[in-house]
DNA sequence: ATTATATCCTATAGATTTAGTAGAGTATGC
DNA sequence: GCATACTCTACTAAATCTATAGGATATAAT
C-alpha cells in the first residue's frame, strides 16, 4: 500500500507543477485544495526540498516552488524519496539492497526470482512517468 | 513491501509443491526447513487451507498437504489471501475497492491513472505465475 | 525597529499493523 | 489411553504511520 505521505507529495508535486514557474505557493493553499494536513504536509514538502526538488521562500509571499521542470520529476525518485524502496523485498532493491534474514541463499529462494520481476515492471513505470504526466488534463 | 506472512506461505506452498502430493508434511518440518518460526507459520498455513488451498491431517503421520497441482495455486490468489489488495491505493482496488477518504473525485486524482497502472502490471505478473514456477530448479 | 507572515525543526502521541508467543482445545493413530 | 499434530483464542512487543504542538528562523511590509 501507498502511504499518505507518498501519496500527498505526488499531488503537492502535481499541484506545484501546474501552477506558474518560480512563483511561490503556500503549504496552506495546497493543503486545503487538496484535502491534506497542513503539518503533516509541511514535513513533506521540506523533505522534497533537502531532496532538491523544491525551492522556498520565506515571508509574506513565500511558500514553495519546483525547481525542475515537471518533466523532469519523475516517479521512481519521488517515490525512493518518501516511501522508500520500490522492491517489495529488500533483498531485491536495487538502491536500498539488504539481505533477506530468513533466506540462506537468495539463489535458491522462490520468492527472489518473482520479486525481481514485479520490481523491473513497477520501475519500469516509474522511470517512465514523471509529474507532467500526473497533471489532469480534463 | 511483502510482509513476511506473504513471504513464507509462498515459501511454504512451494515447499509442499516440492513434495510427493497428498503426503502430509508437518509444520515443524517446514518451518525449521525455511527457517520460520513454528507458531507465526502455523497461523498462516491455517488460512491457507480455510481459503481452500492445503488439506490436512491430524495425529501422528499428520501434516499439511496440497489440495491443487502447483499450476493451479496463482500467485495473485495467494497474495490476496495473505497480504490483500494487490493495488497500492484502495480507490484502484479490482477486490477490495474503497473509496479515498482524501479524494473528493477519482477522476481528477493524480495518483489514481498511475497506480491503476501499476495494478494491472503486477497483475498480470501473479496472474501468470503458480507455485510451480517457484519451484527451484538448480 | 517592529510586526506579521511563512517556512524550518524537534519532539511527541495515538492508532494501526506486524511478527511472534502462550497455552488450552480437538482430532487422529498406535 | 497416550502421544502426536493440527486448531483456536488471546495476548504482547516493536515498529510504522499519521499526524499535532510549539518554538526557531528568515523575510517582507509598515
Amino acid at each position: 500500500m501507498l502511504s499518505r505521505k507518498t501519496k500527498y507529495g505526488l499531488k503537492a508535486l502535481t499541484y506545484l507543477a501546474g501552477q506558474e514557474k518560480n512563483v511561490p505557493i503556500q503549504i496552506s493553499t495546497i493543503a486545503s485544495d487538496e484535502n491534506i494536513s497542513q503539518k503533516f504536509l509541511e514535513s513533506i514538502l521540506l523533505q522534497l526540498k533537502k531532496a532538491g526538488y523544491l525551492g522556498s521562500k520565506k515571508g509574506k509571499g513565500g511558500g514553495y516552488y519546483l525547481l525542475k521542470t515537471a518533466e523532469e520529476v519523475k516517479i521512481d525518485n519521488v517515490y525512493r524519496i518518501l516511501e522508500g524502496p520500490i522492491s517489495m523485498v529488500p533483498c531485491v532493491s536495487l538502491n536500498f539492497y539488504e539481505k533477506c534474514d530468513d533466506c540462506p541463499d537468495e539463489k535458491t529462494c522462490s520468492v527472489h526470482r518473482l520479486m525481481i520481476q514485479v520490481r523491473d515492471n513497477t520501475l519500469k513505470i516509474f522511470e517512465h512517468t514523471s509529474i507532467a504526466d500526473l497533471i489532469n488534463k480534463s
